[in-house]
DNA sequence: ACATGCACCTGGGAGC
DNA sequence: TGCTCCCAGGTGCATG
């Protein structure tokens, strides 16, 4: 479970099960996490942050398939089970086996953290903050928005959402963004992730929906409007949305909403 | 500096 | 049913 949006609803749906709970076995053994205290549970772009009482963090990455949950037995799928000291665990699920945990000191955690962009809705990401940036890389728009040290959190069902409700060409570079791309972009950028935080109110994370069946993200997310719906309308002007591929991305967009302008 | 391609892994769906 | 092929929400690195 992977963007912005779905791992800050994971941190919020950890935080009151895990917050104040002693570990107390790992299975399999994970060095060091024997009685350790958890403080919080936060999030820093899409890692999930479990901060212990000796000053060490658990960063977890779910990238593609990592699935995390507290629940009584770790069943089957468990790649990782942290017991607790209420009789519940934390479970790792992952697929694909691409997610990682690891165990950081204070030192360690800030090189991780280091290179990460902004936080795109943190109050701190104004409209000039991402003029600054866009004026200090060159490259394509949608390369860009997936680049975590260019800004946090976006992945590549945001980057195609959010470019569709900027109106803008995923091979836009941002050279060439007049200041009104520019505003539209942050607007969009801002409005998507926090409208998609926003409708995911409810206690049990899109995880929990499993056997939705059809592929992946686009039938778990509710309120898409291009990404993975190929050969259908476009929500705004009705022109059939089409799929091409981005740096190696398979990438949605509205052929009539955006335009490549010429020379761009 | 940027684009491209590949690497890491596995599973599910579509099509034959 | 059982193939085979394609696709998948992320990053990091190596090569042009």
């Amino acid at each position: 479970m992977p963007e912005l949006p779905e791992v800050e609803h994971i941190v919020r749906y950890l935080r009151p099960r895990l917050a104040t709970r002693t570990i107390t076995g790992a299975a399999p053994s994970f060095p060091g996490l024997r009685g350790r205290t958890i403080e919080a549970v936060r999030r820093r772009a899409k890692l999930v942050l479990v901060d212990l009482d000796d000053g060490s963090t658990l960063a977890i990455h779910l990238k593609l398939t990592g699935k995390l949950w507290v629940r009584a037995e770790p069943g089957p799928k468990a790649r990782l089970a942290l017991r607790l000291d209420d009789g519940q665990a934390l479970v790792l699920e992952d697929a694909r086996r691409l997610g990682w945990v690891r165990r950081l000191d204070a030192l360690g955690l800030d090189r991780l953290l280091a290179p990460l962009g902004p936080e795109p809705l943190e109050p701190g990401f104004d409209l000039a903050a991402l003029r600054a940036r866009l004026a200090r890389r060159r490259g394509r728009l949608k390369p860009l928005l997936l680049d975590p040290t260019f800004v946090a959190g976006v992945g590549n069902i945001y980057a195609d959402e959010v470019l569709f409700a900027a109106r803008l060409h995923p091979r836009r570079t941002s050279a060439s963004l007049a200041p009104a791309d520019v505003a539209r972009l942050h607007r969009a950028l801002v409005s998507t992730l926090r409208r998609a935080l926003d409708a995911r109110t409810d206690e049990v994370p899109d995880q929990e929906r499993v056997g939705a069946g059809g592929r992946g993200a686009a039938e778990r997310i509710s309120g898409l409007k291009v990404f993975q719906r190929a050969g259908r309308p476009c929500p705004r002007c009705k022109t059939t949305i089409t799929r091409s591929v981005v740096q190696g991305r398979g990438t949605y967009t509205c052929p009539a909403c955006q335009r490549m302008p010429a020379g761009a």
